[in-house]
DNA sequence: TTCATTTGTTCAGGATTAATGAACTATTGA
DNA sequence: TCAATAGTTCATTAATCCTGAACAAATGAA
C-alpha cells in the first residue's frame, strides 16, 4: 500500500481546492473535519446526509480532497485520522476556506428550511 | 436555437459555483469578465493564457458558467454580450466571489513571477 | 503464533461527463 | 440574396467517476 501524498502548501492550487470541495459529498465532509475540534476517521462519514456511501466512493473522496491539499491524513493504528489544513491555506490564500465554508452553512440552512426541496442539482 | 436559461438566483448552488470556478479557462475567464467595466463577448476569448480554444469549446465552458449562475448572456446583434453576476452572489453567499477571484490573483502573481512552472495540474 | 476483526486501499468494469470537429442557426451589412 | 461574423448543437472519442470485489495493514484474543 503506498504511502499517503500531500502536496506541499505552494503547489496547492485554486482549482484544485474548488474541484474538491465542488461535490456535496465532499464539501460537507470536509465542513465536518473542519468543524470538529478533534481529527476523525473516514467511517464517520459512511453515511453522509442521510445517504450511504460505498467505503471505496468513500476513499476516493478523501483521497481527492487530500491530493488537493484540504486534509492531512494520517494513520493511527487501524484507523485513519484526518485534520484539515486550514490554516496554511489561511495563509495562502486569505478567506478562501472560510468563505467557502460559510456559503455553505448558508446553503445548508436553506435547504434544511425547505425540507428536502425537490432535490437540488449538485452541479451542472 | 433555444432561449439562453439563466437560473435564478436561490437556485445557484455552492457546488455549482465552485464547480464551474474549478476549470483553469473558465476560472480566467470569469476572472476576466469580472474585471471589465463593460460587457465582453465571447470571441474575447479564443485564446486564454496563450492556449488556443476551439469555440464549440469555449461556447460550452460559456453556459457552464450561465447555467451555474455566475454570468448573465445576452444576444447582442451579431454578438453575444456576457456580465457576471457578482452582486446577486455576494447578496446570497457574502464574500465568496471576492475571496475566490483573490486566490486566483495570488495564483496568477506566483505563476507569472515563476514563469511557467512546469505546468501545474490544475486538478486532482 | 495464528486467526478474526476493523479500517481503509486498490483494481476493474461500466456509467457518466468532457472536449471538439463538423454542420447548423441567427444577425448584420453589402 | 449573399457573404461574413458569432455562437450553438450534434456526434464521436477521450477522460473521469462510481462502486463491488479483492486486498493490505494493524490490533487483540486465543
Amino acid at each position: 500500500m503506498r504511502p499517503l501524498f500531500h502536496p506541499a502548501i505552494e503547489d496547492v492550487t485554486v482549482e484544485g481546492i474548488l474541484y474538491a470541495l465542488s461535490d456535496p459529498i465532499r464539501v460537507a465532509i470536509y465542513a465536518d473535519i473542519a468543524g470538529q475540534k478533534c481529527t476523525v476517521g473516514c467511517s464517520n462519514f459512511l453515511t453522509v446526509a442521510d445517504q450511504a456511501i460505498p467505503k471505496s466512493t468513500l476513499s476516493q473522496h478523501f483521497k481527492i480532497l487530500r491530493e488537493n491539499g484540504l486534509i492531512r491524513s494520517e494513520r493511527r493504528g487501524v484507523e485513519m485520522l484526518n485534520a484539515t489544513r486550514c490554516q496554511e491555506i489561511e495563509a495562502r490564500f486569505p478567506g478562501l476556506i472560510r468563505a467557502i465554508l460559510n456559503a455553505h452553512a448558508i446553503q445548508s440552512r436553506q435547504t434544511h428550511r425547505a425540507k428536502q426541496p425537490a432535490k437540488r442539482n449538485s452541479r451542472r
